[in-house]
DNA sequence: CACTTGACCTGTCCGC
DNA sequence: TGCGGACAGGTCAAGT
């Protein structure tokens, strides 16, 4: 699921359910998934209300009135399903998870003063969720290194051709993929983005043009607002904590459209692999 | 140093 | 149908 969109559709379907809610219990079954011991859980996690749910980059923070926060990341595989009697009522389009979770992905399962829960499952297990002082947030490795949001409003075409211009020699993608340049951006977005702006994902970042990184610009902020609005992208059956399913797949331009026509030129979609990913482009817009 | 590749995991899909 | 290998929306550590 997630890139910036997906993350923040989770964010705002919690912030819907669960400020206010005190959590009074806690289960994890992974050292790795959740790190935190048994005593830091009692003393800052159980009894806790939340005060709220933020997001940067593609982390999600859960705010605690303990002043610790809840940090987690979903990685490829993650999700954050809620499940419960909720605001919205009897009829709620995860009411039929009540019987099925947790199951064998799950790896925390938080309980709410409302016998409402939250489970986060993880089938591949590279995701994580740890607390720590909401203070030491900013500390952290990720946070010190990672870039603005795209969708800043301080964020400037400028900024961005100053921060792509330190990767000077990688390509394009790799570049868009790296979360220090701008925060966010993974690969769906990444080749939606780079079609967009004609550019072909292999090209040196140098050889570039800065017009070109100017369309780049206005092409990912796009794609991002796009993806948003839509509820991000899913392929599966997952329905978020609002109920809500990501349609941004019904508009994909190039992503895992490989052998369909490009909706602007009509070549076929050629599906390669660059940076380590797949990657969608039209050979035809996105020349060489 | 800058950049690229492999590892982390489990499940699914595709070709033989 | 069974089996092996490639691949999956991310990020780091290790390698060149």
């Amino acid at each position: 699921m997630p890139e910036l969109p997906e993350v923040e559709t989770v964010r705002r379907g919690l912030a819907n359910l669960i400020i206010g809610k005190v959590v009074v219990g806690e289960v994890h079954d992974t050292e790795k998934g959740f790190p935190n011991t048994p005593q830091d859980v009692r003393q800052f996690l159980i009894g806790a209300s939340v005060t709220d749910v933020r997001r940067r980059a593609k982390v999600l923070i859960i705010d605690l009135s303990t002043d610790y926060s809840l940090l987690i990341h979903l990685k490829m595989t993650g999700q954050l399903v809620f499940v419960g009697e909720t605001r919205f009522g009897a009829g709620h389009p995860n009411d039929s998870l009540v019987n099925e979770l947790p199951d064998k992905s799950t790896r925390v399962t938080l309980t709410f003063d409302d016998d409402t829960k939250l489970f986060f499952n993880d089938q591949r297990k590279f995701g994580w969720m740890r607390l720590m002082p909401t203070v030491e947030i900013a500390n952290t490795a990720f946070m010190q290194k990672v870039g603005p949001e795209p969708l800043s409003t301080d964020f400037t075409t400028n900024d961005f051709i100053q921060r792509l211009s330190r990767r000077p020699k990688t390509n394009i993608k790799a570049a868009l993929l790296d979360q220090s340049v701008v925060a966010g951006i993974g690969n769906i977005y990444a080749d939606e983005s780079l079609w967009g702006a004609k550019i072909h994902p292999t090209r040196l970042v140098s050889d570039v043009t800065e017009a070109e990184k100017g369309e780049l610009y206005t092409e990912m902020r796009a794609v991002m607002n796009l993806a948003i609005e839509k509820g991000g992208s899913s392929n599966s059956t997952y329905v978020n904590a609002e109920g809500k399913k990501g349609s941004y797949m019904d508009f994909a331009r190039v992503f895992r459209r490989e052998g369909l026509e490009c909706p602007r030129c009509g070549a076929v979609i050629e599906k390669s692999r660059v940076a380590g990913r797949g990657t969608h482009v039209c050979p035809v817009c996105q020349a060489i």
